[in-house]
DNA sequence: ATTGAGCCTCCAGTCACTGGAAGCCCTATA
DNA sequence: TATAGGGCTTCCAGTGACTGGAGGCTCAAT
């Protein structure tokens, strides 16, 4: 099998292939003519990376993951651990990313939007204090 | 004022200053021994840059934020617009973490996490549909 | 005079790809 | 048989927003 037959099965782009090629997920085959000679094996491979990339697991935890997968010996805390750490680290981003979106959305309500230069918007990130006064408490925690 | 002060007052480390500087978003001025010499102003937008990044606003964004800040002919819907568009990417951010919140809380709820080696996790991720069931759905919606 | 902190520039690395250039290989058609 | 094209190859560079480190200059205090 080719690599462009291999994109088009697994999902992953040829270029993305070749990178995790590169970086040692993948130990596809080669033919004479010097293509890559993927068999089955590879499919189900790069298939199981682009799940767990869209789970949004790093590409080391995809490493570790594809490893423990290939243990027959391992223990399946092995793999829970994994996943209750970045379960952890999405839920943080998902807190960060609310509150911002808290912040934002007030400030929104809070503009008029039209063609005055008055910007409620602009005081805030100017640091001025008689508007909403969200974003510096929000920025203190960004730099801790 | 020297870089350090500068730092310490507007809450950006120094070599985040500089690189700001390097792309054009501050230009101080330089003493004779050829350090940086800061006034307010550059303080001032400097914690204007760090407010608008703990919101989440790309550099590019910021550098027209600032641009909007600095001009007095503005109109307050050109603010408003890029909060906006801003708070929309934010919200696509959330909602495509909350889905891998999901799946992955699904999956770790099934999964035993003991010394043995059978993992639900594991299955899902290598496209075993006897399982949870919920990875590959999401898998397609990041292809798209 | 020396020490140490603070400042300078420049280069490289991060993460996970992605785009592009230059060139080889294979198949089909004229 | 010549050629056109599409697919494959490698290698280099760029993305965003910094961050770390090396090597070296300046300044204030001892």
């Amino acid at each position: 099998m080719n690599i462009g037959e291999v994109a088009e099965r697994s999902g992953i782009p040829p270029k993305t292939i070749r990178y995790y090629e590169d970086i040692g997920l993948i130990r596809p085959q080669r033919s004479g003519n010097g293509y890559r000679a993927f068999r089955e094996l590879d499919v189900h491979k790069l298939a199981f990376l682009g799940r767990a990339r869209a789970l949004g697991f790093s590409i080391e935890d995809c490493r570790t993951l594809l490893s423990l997968y290939e243990d027959e010996s391992r223990e399946s805390a092995q793999v829970k651990a994994i996943a209750e750490e970045h379960l952890t680290a999405i839920d943080e981003k998902i807190t960060q990313l609310q509150s911002m979106r808290e912040t934002l959305s007030h400030l929104i309500k809070s503009c008029h939007g039209d063609h005055r230069p008055d910007c409620p918007i602009l005081s805030d990130l100017a640091g001025d204090p008689t508007v909403v006064r969200t974003v510096s408490s929000l920025a203190n925690k960004a730099a801790k």
